[in-house]
RNA sequence: CGGGGUGUAGCGUAGUGGUUUAACGCGCGUGCUUUGGGAGCACGAGAUCGUGGGUUCAAAUCCCACCACCCCGACCA
């Protein structure tokens, strides 16, 4: 991508509203427009990292046998009420009218909406399990979006859905799902903690969520840093200072955190109150058992560039870097710039995701910016590099010069 | 939803002690010179001062209402 030709630019200065980290950086560098509070359009910069997690994640779905698919954001009234939602959750959802009144919902969540698709599909133990997941855009009407991208009121989550015969099962499931969201995590390069926490409305039983060790966070997560057990402030209520009790070599401590996932035991709830029924083996018919799994991919953006930034800018892991190589031509002279423009065509060519700053702009503004959007590998070519060419990765503070054959040999064995 | 704060050019801000042409920096346009840490000179374009009402000879400035945004709290399957 020729940067001359980008459509978004950095700018110099951020509004001092913004406080969040994430916000900040992802606006001026042209990542995110804000549209207004809790409402953020992704640009192409920022689009292609959004685009990166987002695959993450559905290689990791697809991996433990989710199938994709989308369902609608509008609801009807009755679809809610089944559940008793309408009224109990009616502060969080977003009410259309349309000519015969407050009828249609735009869902902040599909239990509802998949449980009664489900029923036209299973109807036998033979046709279980099944596991079903989506990436759409979900509406939620905050009492207060905030932290940037961090808590908005439209945003795209990844939700799965399992159903199940019986418990056992779904337990079985669950761990499994818990692993593929480590996964997921460590790609985007996140340490997540599994966290225990209440069930919410849903379930007696603990439900997991997935933390980032942040100032930038929401929540607080006490855990152990030997074993890595952690609660939610909730559960955990005035354990900090005490030893932990999965391994006991260390003590609980307490720290800001930010959810980037979370997994819901449903049990049989909606199964029950939607009437998703199949006929055991026995002949009996029984509710479906279910689970729901969130992970929100914005939110991870905003962690990674929370966890992954300095001074000068944001630092992103190469899994999710909108391109892998930032290429600065810091010299006017022909013989400069047709070397760069020699090295684009060719990295190009091999694949490999090259930003190629050719703007008529000073050395000061290249560097800066290449900085500030913060992509893994700097390359630049100028009159000091001679036939050369200078290399340097974002997070470590040194260079070397490279000549035309190891610069191409060092990106084609990557 | 409670408390606090802020709305002035594309962006960041000053001006709030009442006035005539609303100021500065960045960015943008034209020309020339510039390229290793946000270059220089010259000229130029760009503002219903958040919206509505009120007070006054006179309002960006004072008063009222509303809206939006930010922070703290409550909230956050």
């Amino acid at each position: 991508m020729l940067q001359s030709q980008l459509f978004s630019k950095t700018s110099r200065q951020v509004s001092a509203d913004e406080v969040s980290i994430n916000a900040k950086l992802l606006i001026q560098a042209g990542f995110v427009d804000k549209q207004m509070a809790g409402a953020y359009s992704y640009l192409p910069l920022g689009y292609r990292v959004f685009k990166k997690i987002e695959q993450i994640i559905r290689e990791e779905m697809n991996a433990i046998g989710g199938e994709e698919m989308i369902m609608t954001a509008m609801q009807p009234k009755e679809l809610w009420e089944a559940t008793g939602r309408w009224e109990t959750d009616e502060n969080i959802m977003y009410k259309c009218e349309d000519k015969n009144g407050p009828t249609v919902g735009l869902a902040w969540t599909h239990e509802e909406a998949v449980t009664v698709i489900a029923k036209r599909f299973i109807s036998s133990y033979r046709d279980l399990p099944r596991y079903v997941y989506q990436l759409q855009t979900k509406f939620r009407n905050e009492p207060r979006a905030k932290s940037g991208i961090m808590r908005t009121r439209e945003f795209i989550m990844k939700d799965l859905y399992s159903f199940h015969a019986d418990e056992a099962d779904l337990d079985k499931y669950y761990e499994v799902v818990k692993l593929a969201y480590l996964k997921i995590f460590a790609r985007c390069g996140l340490e997540a903690l599994v966290v225990e926490a209440s069930g919410g409305a849903f379930t007696k039983n603990y439900s997991h969520e997935f933390q980032v060790i942040t100032e930038a966070g929401e929540d607080y997560t006490v855990y152990c840093a030997a074993c890595k057990y952690a609660q939610n402030r909730e559960v955990a209520q005035g354990k900090v200072g005490e030893a932990c009790p999965a391994c006991a070599q260390a003590k609980l401590q307490e720290a800001k955190s930010s959810e980037v996932g979370n997994i819901f035991k449903l049990g049989t709830k909606f199964s029950e109150s939607l009437k998703l029924y199949y006929t055991a083996k026995s002949g009996e018919q029984k509710p479906v058992i279910m689970a729901s799994y969130g992970i929100g991919p914005g939110r991870i953006m905003g962690t990674i560039v929370e966890v992954h930034h300095d001074d000068a800018g944001m630092v992103w892991p190469p899994s999710v870097a909108p391109y892998k190589i930032h290429l600065l031509a810091l010299a006017s002279s022909e013989t400069a710039l047709s070397k760069a423009d020699q090295a684009y065509s060719k990295l190009t060519a091999m694949g490999i995701e090259v930003l190629y700053d050719d703007r008529q702009e000073s050395a000061g503004i290249k560097l800066k910016d290449a900085d500030l959007i913060g992509l893994p590998w700097r390359v630049v070519v100028s009159a000091k590099t001679g036939d050369n060419f200078e290399i340097k990765a974002r997070h470590q503070p040194t260079s070397q010069l490279l000549s035309y054959s190891e610069l191409l040999n060092k990106f084609s064995v990557q």
